[in-house]
DNA sequence: GTCTATAGTCGGATAGAC
DNA sequence: GTCTATCCGACTATAGAC
């Protein structure tokens, strides 16, 4: 651990390494990552990784960490909100998906907007490849937790509870509307031939995402027992 | 290229180190991947990748080009009957709905199912992340081609042509409900708190999986063009 | 805190014997 | 086709001057 210096700069050094990790660790992995490329990269010397973070490994720890904040400062309040309104037994079904569509219109614009999620997201995806003993930092720091909002309200608004395997599985299959165009970044951009996903095309995705969403809660029909009902249920919220 | 011999383990090498580096390529990506690593899993020498490949790049776009073929052979005589059926302008919407049907099965089936999968899984999200000089060989070689299938088939039940980029997003969309269990395979078992997806999940995911894809389509009226109609369009097939 | 120098390891590629 | 030996550059980590 670095002693705490009075300086200007305190810690300069530090958070250009951490910025730079984001970026080079998600291009390329961890092990694909070199110290000497982090620290040329960040304009720092080779020594201060094991200065400061105690080696690579320590630093890919504290870009870890460093993610995890970001994204749960810009959404964190967000989830909590939704978590409140699904706690409130009397929401009505119409608040409820009030919810759902801004559950869908954050999702698209922390997941695909922005430049910082792209490293963030690439990161994500190395950690869900080959999982790191890192992996716990981002599960319980944010992915858990984004899934727990969109279990809340699935769970209000389809009458199963949030502890249900079938809930939890089309919890995440209902993300994974979204999530694929974040993790097939490559192949959407190929499809649509253009350079980047503008504002207008997530527009489009928002809009027909929550079509898509709110069609999907209405013909809800659980699947998962054994003998199911096949009928709709209208006894729901 | 190795001259062809005319021993009885013809190519038994070559073999190996294809089989191996789709295993290893998947877990540590291109760069992290050593040939050293490559050559003692495969129980092959070191500089039989250089004599075979020409190099550890050549041996990669050989386990891409092996990779396809393989998923090809599972798929593209599926992939083709849907084509088939989207082409004949007399076939009725349960037709359509059904082709939909075994689509959602058979994605299931192939991303989620058997231990190969999971290593070719592994590279299509290697090439996405940081795409490599070879993705376009993923790219053409498969990811299009299954994109083309289940944007023919939503296209005739949405009445959008095939080249309409709301369609297109859409297809991406739909196939990311399943994409999801792959690409966050780390994700769901620790959420389900199990170690594999069993037959028995697998066979839930297609159930609602096909559920949700119809209520989709139901539900289906476009979004993309400026002023765009608000009623549902019954007109369609 | 920053920098240089260096130790010790591992990387890809290849030459040349068999 | 296979195998050994070897080149040489790049890697992580650390010691020690400043």
């Amino acid at each position: 651990m670095p002693s705490k210096n009075t300086h200007a700069n305190e810690g300069a050094t530090r958070r250009k390494l951490i910025e730079t990790g984001v970026r080079l660790f998600g291009l390329h992995g961890f092990e694909a990552t070199s110290t000497r490329a982090l620290a040329t990269a960040a304009d720092a010397n080779l020594g201060s990784i094991s200065y400061h973070f105690g080696g690579k490994e320590g630093l890919y720890r504290a870009v870890l960490e460093h993610i995890v904040e970001i994204k749960m400062a810009e959404i964190g309040p967000g989830l909590d909100r939704v978590l409140t309104v699904c706690a409130d037994a009397s929401a009505s079904r119409e608040k409820l998906l009030e919810t759902l569509r801004v559950l869908v219109r954050t999702m698209v614009g922390v997941m695909i907007g922005g430049e910082q999620s792209q490293a963030f997201s690439q990161i994500m995806m190395q950690e869900q490849i080959a999982p790191t003993a890192s992996f716990d930092l981002l599960y319980s720091g944010f992915f858990e937790k984004v899934q727990a909002a969109w279990a809340a309200v699935l769970g209000r608004l389809t009458g199963l509870p949030t502890d249900n395997r079938e809930l939890r599985l089309r919890t995440l299959s209902i993300m994974g509307q979204f999530v694929i165009f974040r993790v097939g970044m490559a192949a959407t951009l190929r499809r649509l031939d253009c350079e980047k996903l503008s504002d207008e095309i997530m527009e489009c995705i928002v809009r027909f995402g929550i079509q898509q969403v709110e069609a999907i809660v209405d013909g809800f029909t659980p699947v998962d027992q054994p003998g199911c009902a096949c009928g709709r249920q209208e006894d729901r919220i």
